[in-house]
DNA sequence: GTCTATAAGGTGATAGAC
DNA sequence: GTCTATCACCTTATAGAC
């Protein structure tokens, strides 16, 4: 674990988590981490033993950061309407401190889904408040009779995939430069709409 | 190219797409590929000369018919709301028999996008019919005044993200076995209902 | 066209001096 | 803890026999 102020182990693991989230497991080279932490190679062993056991703890930290950061958002003393577009705004944070967690996370899932088996097995989302809310809300006949899984889906498809599929959208939509700006600032608000609009006018 | 119906070139052709696909270029092997073909792993260079040349037409073909396509759809002579649901039906199709495409070309561009720059630049989804469709009604305000651009990547978003994110999303939201199939029949139908009722009610 | 053998270089990992 | 040197293996690619 990273936890103490060990300054050699987190200059190594921040580089690594910058290279394995550019170039994956498989992409990534030791040497390569060892260059962006400015730092031997043979440190990289010392602290983390092999590549895949520091891959594995730079796997971790991303999948939590990805998945456990909008739980508190779920759980959070407000309305499911005021919690879509602040798990929007979240998620839209994320990425831009972060641009390749989500891709990452994502690409090394499905390269090799079975290894983190464990990691995957909590039901924190569909135990989370706004799952229950949801539930309520239909069954008082409020919002629109959808299973709360699709909404759900809704809300973050809307907002990550353009980050994962950025190269892509980028160009092929001519999105370039100040335009990925203001393309991103009305996603957030017409997806957020779109959800809301949907579940609430039937 | 692979054209003509050269039996080993199409063996190692097929070969090569399956294992590309599941993982990537860093993580294929020349070896997994001929043992695949069930075939020689000099003949992977008699016939594409290098691993990159090789990745690259099968990134090339990939990349064409993830994009490629839709194209004839939202060039049709149809409504563009009734392409809506025609392009997430079509989508559907394609990943059910093809899981691993839009995955990989997505990982692929987002770990060397640069490379790729050349085969990107094409305006063809912008100048399509669908585009100029949506920009007329919204001049003649039958739908609401959202960028076609913020549509187009609803509509795509909605349906390819759930196979993107598959093995993460099958596990955390508890859609093993039958509930996928289900949980993709219904996608279709709400994320498409979701779009058009946006646009249409306002 | 297809195979075997092998070259040439890269990559993860360790030993051992300091 | 940190470094240099080096091992052992893997991977792409080619040479050359058939």
């Amino acid at each position: 674990m990273v936890e103490n102020n060990n300054t050699t182990e987190n200059q190594i693991f921040e580089a690594a988590l910058k290279v394995f989230h550019k170039k994956g497991l498989a992409g990534a080279r030791m040497q390569e981490i060892a260059d962006e932490a400015g730092i031997n190679k043979s440190m990289l062993h010392y602290y983390f033993r092999s590549k895949e056991q520091l891959f594995s703890q730079i796997f971790l930290q991303s999948f939590k950061r990805f998945i456990g950061g909008i739980l508190p958002l779920l759980n959070a003393d407000n309305t499911w309407e005021e919690k879509i577009p602040e798990i929007m705004g979240h998620y839209a944070n994320v990425m831009q401190n972060n641009p390749h967690l989500a891709g990452f996370v994502i690409s090394e899932l499905r390269q090799n889904a079975g290894a983190f088996g464990d990691i995957l097995k909590q039901n924190a989302l569909l135990n989370s408040v706004f799952f229950k809310q949801l539930q309520e809300a239909i069954q008082k006949k409020e919002i629109r009779n959808v299973h709360p899984v699709q909404i759900w889906v809704s809300v973050i498809s809307s907002i990550i995939f353009p980050y994962i599929a950025e190269p892509m959208v980028k160009v092929t939509l001519d999105l370039q430069g100040d335009n990925w700006d203001m393309f991103i600032t009305n996603r957030k608000k017409i997806a957020a709409d779109m959800i809301i609009n949907y579940l609430k006018v039937f």
